[in-house]
DNA sequence: CGACACTTTGAAGACGATCAACGCCGGTGG
DNA sequence: CCACCGGCGTTGATCGTCTTCAAAGTGTCG
C-alpha cells in the first residue's frame, strides 16, 4: 500500500506536521465497482487514494458515461473543492478495482490549509497542475485524431506509472480507457491495429512501443505544448529526481 | 476603459492596497495584430485588459492555429504562471482589436501574493474557476456536436458580455469564433443555419436566440455541469448581484 | 472601381459512431 | 466434465458528421 508520508502534498512538511494532518484521515476499503461519491451530492470528504484506482465519470440522461479521469494511488479526489463556489460534487466517483483510500473530512482541508501554509501552497500548486492538464485534455480532443490521441495517451500512461515503454501492461480495461479518451470501444480497438505500423503493438493487455521516437513524432506533432510534452523528457526528469516542486510565493 | 479597481482579482481589498498595487503596473496599447507575447518565450508580465479583445492561440507546425481563449477587458493573462513549474508561454497572445493592457512584471505578481493573501486567495481562486471552466470545456469538446457548442458558446457569451439574449452582436469574427471551438470556418457558418430550427438566428454579426429555453434544453442534454450551466439561471445570478466570491480558506 | 478580408455555399472525402455478429475467456451450475 | 452464460474485445458494414478543396458572394476602405 502506498506511503502517504511521500506525497507531493506533504513536501517540504516536517514528520511531525505530516502525523498531525494524517490523524484526520481514516482508511476505507471500496470493493470493486462500489461508488465512492455521486455526481451532485454535496461533498463531504476529500480523498487521497491508497490502493486501486478510481473513476470519475458523467452521464447524461441517454445513458451514455463519460469518463473524465482514471485516478491511481497517490492521487486525490476533490481537492479543487476547497476554493470552488460549487459545493456539489461534479462528477461519480467509482472503484474500478478493489479500492483503498484515505478519506478526510472536508473541513480537515480547509483546516489544514489555513494552519500550515506550505500545505496550503502544495495544495494549490496541484489545483493548478490539474488546470494545466485539463487545458491541455481540451487542447487534445479538439486538434488530434483517434490514433494520436491513443498514442498520447500510453505514452504518458508509461510516465505516470513508470512503466517501460519497451513493455508494460494495462492498468485496467480497454474499454475504460476508450471511454476515458472520449471515443468508442470498436473505434479503440481499430485504432490499435493502426498504430501497429507506426511501431505501437498491443496484444491482450500488453502494449510495446518499440519505437518511442517514432510515436513521439507522430504524437507530438499536433502536441504543441512543445518543450514539456514528450515522454522520453519527462521520463529523463523523473529518473533525475526533478519532480515539480510548488513554487514558493 | 474598464475601472480596475472594481475587479475580482482586487475584491475585499481596501482603496489604499489597491492604489499599491496599481501603481506596480503600466499602460500599453497594442494595435490590432500586433503579438503581446510568442509561445515558449519566457513568461515575462502579467496582464489586465483594460480594453479589446485578445487570442491565445498556438499553431502546430503545418502551420494551423488552435484558439485557446479570447479574453476580454477585466480578464488577465499568465496568472496561472505564478504557481506553475512552467515558467515559458504556453501559447501566443496576439491583439484581436485595439488593445490596451495593464502590464506588472511577474515578480509583482509573486510579491503582491505574498505581502497580501487576500491578493493571494484572489488569484488562486481565479486560477481554480479557470481550471473547472477548462474541464468543462474539455468535456464539452468531447462530447457535444458541433451545433451544441455553437449553441453553448453564444449562450456563455450573453453572460460574459452582458448581451441580452434577445438581440446582441458577436464581440469578434466568425472566423475567430469557429477557430475558438475547434471547429472549421465553413463547419460553422453551416452550423448556424441549422440552429435556425432551434430558434436561434444569426445574420452578419447579429444575434437573436429567441427560444432560450429551446436552446438551453438543446444544449444542456449533453451538458452534464447541470446545475450552474444555464444561462437563464446565470443571467439571473448576475441580476442578484450574487456573483462568485472568492472562498475564504 | 478594385483590392482584400471575411463569409457562404457546394461537392467530395475522411473519420468516427453505431449496429450487428462473432470469438474468447472465466465462472457457475448441473 | 461439460454446457451455458456474461463480460470483454474484435471485426465488418453502414451512416452521419466534420473537414477539405474550390468557387463565388458580401462588405469595407483606399
Amino acid at each position: 500500500m502506498l506511503e502517504t508520508r511521500t506525497l507531493q502534498l506533504f513536501s517540504g512538511l516536517t514528520e511531525q506536521e505530516k502525523d498531525g494532518l494524517l490523524k484526520g484521515g481514516r482508511v476505507r476499503s471500496f470493493p470493486r465497482g462500489e461508488m465512492l461519491f455521486f455526481h451532485g451530492e454535496p461533498v463531504t470528504h476529500f480523498y487521497m487514494i491508497l490502493e486501486g484506482n478510481v473513476q470519475l465519470f458523467r452521464e447524461n440522461q441517454d445513458g451514455d458515461e463519460k469518463t473524465i479521469h482514471v485516478l491511481k494511488a497517490g492521487q486525490t479526489l476533490c481537492e479543487s473543492e476547497i476554493l470552488d463556489a460549487c459545493r456539489n460534487h461534479r462528477a461519480h466517483g467509482k472503484a474500478v478495482s478493489d479500492v483503498k483510500v484515505m478519506e478526510f473530512p472536508l473541513q480537515w482541508l480547509k483546516q489544514s490549509s489555513r494552519e500550515c501554509s506550505t500545505f496550503a501552497l502544495n495544495l494549490l500548486s496541484l489545483i493548478a497542475a490539474q488546470a494545466h492538464m485539463a487545458e491541455v485534455e481540451a487542447e487534445h480532443q479538439a486538434t488530434m485524431s483517434a490514433p494520436q490521441l491513443v498514442a498520447c495517451f500510453l505514452q504518458r500512461l508509461c510516465v505516470l506509472y513508470d512503466f517501460d515503454p519497451k513493455g508494460f501492461d494495462l492498468p485496467y480495461s480497454k474499454t475504460l480507457i476508450a471511454s476515458r479518451l472520449g471515443m468508442e470501444l470498436e473505434t479503440f480497438s481499430r485504432t490499435l491495429a493502426k498504430l501497429k505500423e507506426h511501431g505501437l503493438t498491443v496484444e491482450g493487455t500488453h502494449v510495446k512501443i518499440s519505437d518511442l521516437a517514432r510515436i513521439e513524432h507522430y504524437v507530438c506533432g499536433m502536441c504543441s505544448i512543445s518543450e514539456e510534452c514528450t515522454t522520453h523528457q519527462m521520463l529523463e526528469k523523473k529518473a533525475h529526481g526533478r519532480t515539480k516542486r510548488p513554487t514558493t510565493l
